[in-house]
RNA sequence: GCCGAGAUGGCCGAGUGGUUAAUGGCAGCAGACUGUAAAUCUGCCACGCAACGCGUUACGGAGGUUCGAAUCCUUCUCUCGGCA
């Protein structure tokens, strides 16, 4: 059964000015301490891709993701289980949160069919034919054992017709049902994931469905999903101004697979507490760096020659270490060290990023925190 | 010296009379990426303009055949292989 006692959210900072949802806060698991706000790395296929786990551990994150979908496909979930878990299996002991398969409903839509039942996907690896139900999606997060499970969810595009919407949303809370029936090991936390796009009414009624649920076996956090899935910035950001104060305080928030600098620190006044994105480890891996002076692409020729480090104000290993003038040759010269380099910078500039916002929180001084940050990006570095 | 093969845009390399300013790849110059089918993808890449169009110069050099040539002929230069 699922963990009678919530991962009770405990908030350590008080209100900021102009943000007054903003918060800082912990909760436990089996595995450590979660401090949020948080970003979480993403590691789909059992690795946060170019990084070891000693470097993440440097680096600081108070969580990592795995992908139901991919890891019950390969290496396959009981094989893991047999290993010792997930965190055994990738060298990995904090925290871990798997997603449910549910965004690979949407990314891999060409290779699916959805019914009531569950997701008949075809194997991206293969194409061999698979299920995905809200049951078999807890048996592979129950077998990886990991700390945070996600609830099997429809992710539907942005822009989605509302009709439709409904109907996916609608199927959403019987799958979540279902989830949540399912017995996890003792240590997991089922999150259920809200969603109804960017119509607020939707998210509400949504929101309203999963607490009749919750009322019943508490969930241990919520996620608002089906966001920056195509929908227009200005729309998200509405949403979430609406929407997130209206989940409940006294367990997690988590805002799924959002991670520019911007977003985060929108979300966090929101009052967010983690978040999870690609973005850093796959922009590492293009070149596409964060620094404190602005975004830069370190393969431009104007890199060739400096002997500057990536981010001066930046303390992590590759900062520490390299010029730019090495970054910029490492990746035109197609080395794999490039993508460890600056995965491992993008990924400590935005675990900082919210490690900076919570500590900003805690010493009542976020609304000055905020306002430096956002002038930081206002340039694109000379 | 003789015989053979070949010289194409920064490099490699298609193309053997006409939708060819010239396929590709690489290099180069930029851009995109948000619960990862992504070490991926996209655009540009002869020169000059009053530029989604026009002009000029281009397939080793020179000359020729033809309405029309990178593509055929002659010759020269160079490169590679074989024989001396």
């Amino acid at each position: 059964m699922p963990l009678s006692q919530p991962f009770r959210f405990h908030r350590e900072s008080s209100s900021a000015e102009g943000a007054p949802e903003a918060r800082a806060g912990s909760f436990s698991t089996r595995h450590g301490i979660v401090a949020t706000p948080a970003f979480m790395p993403v590691g789909t296929q059992g690795t946060v891709k170019g990084v070891t786990p000693a470097q993440l551990m440097e680096i600081g994150p108070q969580v990592i993701l795995g992908n139901t979908y991919h890891l019950g496909l390969r290496p396959g979930d009981e094989l893991v289980a047999r290993l010792g878990g997930l965190h055994v299996f990738m060298g990995w002991h904090g925290p871990i949160l798997t997603d449910s398969g549910g965004f690979q409903v949407f990314s891999l839509s060409s290779m699916r069919k959805i019914t009531e039942e569950g997701v008949a996907f075809q194997s991206h690896i293969d194409g061999s034919r698979h299920f995905l139900s809200p049951e078999r999606s807890m048996e592979i997060q129950r077998n990886l054992g990991s700390d945070i499970v996600m609830a099997l969810d429809e992710c539907p595009a942005g822009r989605l017709e509302r009709s439709k919407l409904e109907a996916s949303m609608a199927r959403t809370t019987r799958w979540l049902k279902r989830s949540r029936d399912y017995p996890l090991a003792e240590h997991q936390g089922l999150f259920a994931i809200n969603q109804g796009g960017t119509h607020l009414d939707l998210r509400q009624r949504h929101l309203q469905e999963i607490l009749d649920l919750d009322a019943q076996t508490p969930f241990q956090g919520f996620a608002v999903g089906g966001l920056s899935v195509g929908e227009p910035k200005e729309e998200m950001n509405a949403t979430l101004a609406q929407f997130v104060r209206a989940l409940p305080a006294d367990r997690p928030r988590y805002l799924m697979g959002v991670g520019t600098p911007e977003d985060l620190l929108f979300g966090i006044e929101q009052g967010v507490d983690l978040f999870d994105c690609v973005l850093p480890t796959r922009e590492a891996r293009h070149g596409r760096l964060l620094t404190s002076r602005g975004r830069i692409n370190i393969k431009n020729a104007r890199h060739k020659e400096s002997a500057e480090p990536l981010d001066p104000e930046c303390s992590c290993y590759t900062c520490r270490t390299f010029s730019r003038a090495y970054l910029h040759h490492l990746l035109r010269a197609g080395e794999l060290l490039a993508s460890t380099l600056n995965s491992i910078h993008n990924l400590s500039y935005t675990v900082g990023l919210t490690r900076a916002a919570r500590l900003a929180l805690l010493e009542n001084r976020f609304p000055d925190f905020a306002r430096r940050t956002r002038e930081n990006w206002q340039t694109e570095e000379p």
